[in-house]
DNA sequence: ACTTGGTACTTTGTATTGCAAGGTACTAAT
DNA sequence: ATTAGTACCTTGCAATACAAAGTACCAAGT
């Protein structure tokens, strides 16, 4: 058990809400959404971000369109549609509960028993 | 793809703070864990707890201890381990790290692009 | 033409972990 | 004895983050 891990685990399905909402934001296609990401100090590889664009247009939650690029090859540009902007309102309440959930509990005194240390 | 599962997923990895962040405030037995992260309205259940609950044990993050009780079977008390209190300090700064991100593209203005809805 | 480097998309295999379902064991009351 | 309540534990499955490797296109230099 190391904490990388466990900001990994963290990251899981938090991933899932923060692209959504980059791209309630603007539409980007998977490089771009990486590099932003990284700017708001989220690590995702590549490895991660594809399957899970692929995942949410399966559902419908995503639209992406082909758009030509100046440099290099073409991009894949994906969109919320509006299944997307549903489900990213229930993830909005569900991020609200989970953080009112968290706060609660860091702010309980600490009454830990002592003795009971190894 | 629904909901539920979106928000299984974001729990995913928030338990094992959450967990950590209640036996900090005082040691308690699976049982009665549940309960107050169900009062706490994180619902977690028997076959999610326990194996957490070991698996902490064996990365030293936990101690615990068999008690009596006046009703039924013993319990096991558990409450963190000086290690274990290390690793909630570094759980605590990945929770506002990602609290931060999420918080920040929270409030990026909606740019949506209205053409590329299907 | 061919090679090289950059950009972008995709797939495969592995490890982790939440959860449903089922099981064991002890106690107390009927 | 049987039943109900409490508590602990295990097994099998599904979801998903990640590393690593692969495919394809374009432009610039040789």
């Amino acid at each position: 058990m190391n904490i990388e891990n466990a900001k990994s685990q963290m990251r899981k399905g938090m991933l899932e809400y923060c692209v959504l909402l980059l791209l309630k934001h603007h539409p980007s296609y998977a490089s771009d959404i990486i590099q932003q990401l990284k700017d708001a100090e989220l690590l995702v590889v590549e490895g991660t971000l594809y399957p899970l664009l692929t995942r949410l247009k399966n559902d419908g939650l995503l639209v992406y369109q082909w758009q030509e690029s100046t440099q290099g090859p073409p991009r894949k540009y994906y969109a919320l549609s509006n299944e997307g902007e549903q489900f990213l309102e229930g993830l909005d309440s569900a991020w609200m509960e989970l953080s009112n959930t968290v706060n609660y509990l860091k702010e309980l005194k600490d009454k830990r028993i002592e003795e009971l240390k190894d």
